[in-house]
RNA sequence: GGGCGCCUAGCUCAGUUGGUUAGAGCGCUGCCUUCACACGGCAGAGGUCACAGGUUCGAGUCCUGUGGCGCCCACCA
């Protein structure tokens, strides 16, 4: 057996490690495994660039869950992937272009350009994946799935036919919003809107009867007049009387266009006029539907003024506007211009005020597959966690909107629909037709657009596991225990996952989705590029460690909203590994060469720990069946740095103790330590891993990686071990707040007189050894009774048990005095408190047994103790 | 406009169905270079649980209202 060195090293460990469990093939289950399945499929990173925290966060999570069922004995499987991305790769690598070539996208075409982005791509996740590993994801690479990769692309096909087939997904001409930038319709979910600064002006409509009177309009798009098709006034309006059923002339254009009357219109607002525009707004759409306007397409795909715009043509919005406006202004039929803050729609990708607009686009009945899975949460087939989140999701999915999935884009899966050249028949099939179906002609194009990546994400749990084919993963592994992921991509993601999931395969695609929290920076600030908070995990990693990163992420994940991520919060949890690794080194040094077989009897101090083990196992594993990650992670923190470490650990090192004691207990001390890597494994790979290979016994396995997670062992619970040593601490504890009162250092000598009744302090006369060198004593005594009491000052640690140090050994004796008088004062409040309740029949009547028990037990303790507390005080009045 | 969430120690947050004297980490104070760890040890201070009502034998926890903060959805030009 080697020993641990004498500092942690990371960096020295993790890959190495980390390799080994690759060889072993623990990553990779067997499909044909007769064991229960667990499969948990990654949300597929962007192949943009490089992984941030959030990412870190992520897998951290997922990759615990992993190894915790693994460790359960699950056939677990997590399938690693990543995504395309469409519009946000899209979207780099033109800008990669733009600033290293000073090209667009059009100026290399279409082909060329996917050429890049497939470089782009394989660079990106080949990063990816090195990130991946570094954190210590344990994940099958075997299965590594990309979005565009053949089986996923079969998968997107055949549900595109299905949906077609179904009727659920058509080709329609709508108002869509668009992005100008981009150059493709956006899905609802796509567009985030944010307040702007901006104007509301207020233009003259004349009357075509009678020019020298005007309708006052009110708008913030001025430059869109240009095609507007009406003015709407409410119809309960006095104030237009006069303009009811006329018609006005647009301004600059000279158009001629009706007045309407709908109630739609706000007659608070503005001037209680409002021009329709039904080419650009989506209101207004509606309207001019509803009225029957001709609809007028002002802007081309760059938001750039078309041959509607007649003199304007070629302009951009925004130099329109200003050029409208001034000519407003010129011929006076500008009446006034306000500042006005409004909310406006942006691109979510490029932040470029998007162009509500009308085009043919293909869209999926959405409401339609909402139905089941807005059941299967109802119903509970589906858990979704924190639970707070299904009522979000309820509230979306129950207004839920056609979905746009078509984009015009480059990068993505082409949408599986041909149209024929001769006969105009739309041809949607599986694999690429050569012939027309109707007239037999080869003259077929394909659909230029490609699909909303979300659509091939929304297969993802099957289209991995190689449905539409009936394999044997799909068979084992579906449907998909977890799906964990970030509440931000709830409806993105999940919502279609399950809606796509259950039309296709029939199934819920997971039983469970576990949301987790966002990372912040140390103030509760998104983390960005642009403000500069953005931590790297990478970075994290390599001054302290995966493991403490980890365990960070474990101890500060919430079920909240948000996880803050702090330097003195990374600093503990480095501290806490260190702590693991300093413990494992001190007891494989002390206790080598001792061997399981030595354990013979349990004393007190190992029926203690071993209780203790006990407890925290069961709370760990409740902790982690509820995904209360941060909870088992709190409770093995405590576990291993109080428990074992600040009393166990400590009472082996006792000279007193070790002389007969030795063998035994330092196995108990191996023993412990063995489980509790295996506890803390799932947190913590590396570090319990690498201690692991070091144990003198390795009872289960070689690598940690595939021990058996420890359940509780109610063999190994001893109410009496426990009681005791309890009892010892409390002594031990409460003649070390003595000695902190009295400011006397722990190389002052101190005697402790200690007085009980023989039952009650037998086990501390047995342990005065320890209780010495604990409590840091040179002379320890026993009594029944301590006569003369007034050279003593009290401590009371538990009733029956009185602990007395000599006065002069302590000086100011007054301070105590006060400390005790404070405390009593305290019991007696909390007694009065007590016995008030006590006192009263509903409480008694009304409350159950066990409580009555527990407040009635208590009380008396209190009392017992306030007591003696309060005799002394007296004698030493 | 609709919805969700938050307000507990100086800071960041736990606190499961209402039930013993409300917890943790960090920070702070004092003492300690004790032979695993100063990335450490021992001890300590610090909270009218945002506010006001209510239900209850009992409220940090449930209900109503008020104030403050955050997020999501919808997008009145």
């Amino acid at each position: 057996m080697s020993s641990l060195s004498d500092r942690f090293d990371p960096e020295k460990i993790e890959k190495p490690l980390y390799q080994a469990w690759l060889d072993s093939g623990a990553f990779k289950p067997d499909p044909k495994s007769t064991k229960k399945p667990f499969t948990l499929i990654m949300p597929p990173p962007n192949v943009t660039g490089v992984l941030h925290i959030g990412h870190a966060l992520t897998m951290t999570i997922e990759d615990v869950i992993v190894r915790h069922r693994r460790m359960q004995g699950f056939n677990t499987l997590w399938v690693p992937g990543t995504d395309h991305a469409g519009i946000a790769t899209q979207m780099v690598v033109e800008r990669d272009i733009q600033k290293k070539e000073n090209k667009t996208k059009h100026d290399l075409g279409r082909e060329e350009f996917l050429k890049r982005v497939w470089a782009w791509k394989e660079e990106s996740q080949g990063t990816i994946l090195s990130q991946l590993r570094t954190i210590g994801c344990s994940a099958d690479w075997s299965r590594l799935a990309f979005t565009l990769d053949e089986g996923p692309a079969k998968a997107v096909r055949e549900t595109f036919f299905r949906l077609y087939k179904d009727g659920l997904v058509s080709k329609e001409t709508a108002m869509i919003q668009w992005c100008p930038r981009c150059r493709t319709a956006l899905s609802d979910l796509e567009v985030k809107f944010g307040e702007q600064n901006g104007h509301l002006w207020k233009i003259r409509y004349r009357l075509k009867k009678d020019p020298s009177q005007a309708l006052i309009v009110a708008t913030t798009r001025p430059e869109t007049l240009l095609a507007d098709t009406a003015v709407a006034i409410h119809p309960d309006d006095e104030r237009f009387e006069a303009f009811r059923g006329q018609e006005v002339i647009v301004p600059l254009v000279d158009r001629v266009i009706p007045i309407i009357q709908d109630t739609y219109v706000d007659r608070e607002f503005g001037t209680g006029a409002l021009k329709i525009t039904p080419g650009h707004d989506p209101n207004d759409y509606e309207i001019g539907k509803k009225h029957k306007l001709p609809l007028l397409q002002l802007f081309d795909d760059q938001a750039a003024i078309n041959e509607t715009g007649g003199k304007y043509k070629g302009l951009t919005r925004e130099a329109a506007r200003k050029k409208i406006v001034q000519d407003l202004t010129d011929q006076g039929l500008l009446e006034g211009e306000t500042a006005h803050r409004h909310n406006v729609g942006q691109c979510d990708r490029c932040k470029t005020n998007v162009e509500p607009r009308v085009s043919q686009q293909w869209f999926v009945d959405a409401a339609v597959l909402a139905a089941p899975a807005i059941e299967a949460v109802e119903t509970g087939k589906i858990k979704i966690l924190p639970k707070e989140w299904e009522k979000t999701y309820f509230e979306w999915m129950r207004n839920i909107r056609p979905w746009c999935v078509s984009r015009q884009l480059w990068w993505g899966h082409r949408i599986p629909v041909w149209y024929c050249g001769k006969c105009a028949e739309t041809i949607v099939a599986v694999d690429d037709p050569t012939v027309c179906p109707k007239c037999q002609a080869k003259e077929l194009v394909q659909d230029p657009d490609v699909l909303d990546t979300w659509f091939s994400s929304g297969l993802w749990p099957f289209s991995t596991l190689g449905w539409p084919d009936k394999t044997l993963d799909l068979k084992t592994f579906y449907p998909t225990n977890v799906m964990e992921t970030g509440f931000d991509i709830l409806f993105f993601w999940v919502a279609r996952m399950i809606m796509l999931g259950l039309r296709m395969t029939g199934e819920v695609p997971f039983h469970t989705v576990y949301l987790h929290p966002m990372v912040r920076d140390e103030y509760g600030q998104k983390m960005s590029k642009t403000k500069g908070n953005v931590k790297d995990p990478l970075e994290i990693i390599q001054v302290q460690g995966a493991d403490s990163l980890r365990m960070y992420f474990c101890l500060n994940a919430y079920h909240g909203r948000d996880v803050r991520v702090t330097e003195s919060g990374l600093e503990g949890s480095r501290n806490f590994v260190n702590k693991l690794w300093n413990a494992a080194r001190f007891v494989l040094m002390r206790f080598e060469g001792v061997s399981k077989e030595h354990i013979k009897r349990e004393d007190p101090f190992n029926q203690w720990i071993w209780t203790a083990l006990q407890e925290t196992k069961q709370e760990v594993s409740t902790a982690l069946a509820e995904y209360r990650f941060y909870e088992a992670a709190q409770l093995l923190y405590h576990f291993t740095w109080d428990t074992y470490c600040s009393r166990f650990i400590e009472i082996t090192k006792a000279p007193e103790q070790m002389a007969w004691r030795q063998a035994e207990k330092d196995s108990t001390a191996l023993q412990v330590l063995e489980e509790l890597l295996r506890l803390l494994h799932p947190i913590m790979p590396f570090v319990t891993e690498e201690i692991w290979g070091k144990l003198p016994v390795k009872p289960e396995s070689k690598l940690l990686i595939n021990a058996p997670f420890p359940v509780m062992d109610p063999k190994r619970v001893f109410k009496e071990g426990k009681e005791q040593v309890e009892g010892l601490f409390a002594v031990v504890d409460a003649i070390r707040t003595q000695r902190g009162i009295y400011d006397i250092s722990p190389a002052l000598e101190m005697t402790a007189v200690v007085v009980g009744a023989e039952k009650v302090i037998a086990f501390l006369r047995e342990q005065a050894g320890l209780l010495k060198s604990m409590a840091r004593l040179s002379v320890v005594e026993f009594k029944e009774a301590l006569p003369d009491r007034k050279s003593y000052v009290m401590v009371a640690p538990r009733p029956g048990v009185q602990v007395f140090l000599v006065r002069k050994e302590l000086g100011e004796v007054e301070i105590a005095l006060e400390k005790m008088k404070k405390d009593a004062a305290a019991l007696k409040q909390a007694i009065d408190r007590a016995r008030i309740k006590l006192a009263s029949p509903d409480f008694v009547s009304n409350a159950p047994a066990e409580v009555v028990a527990g407040v009635k037990d208590q009380c008396a303790d209190m009392e017992s103790k306030f007591r003696t507390i309060e005799t002394y005080l007296k004698e030493n009045a």
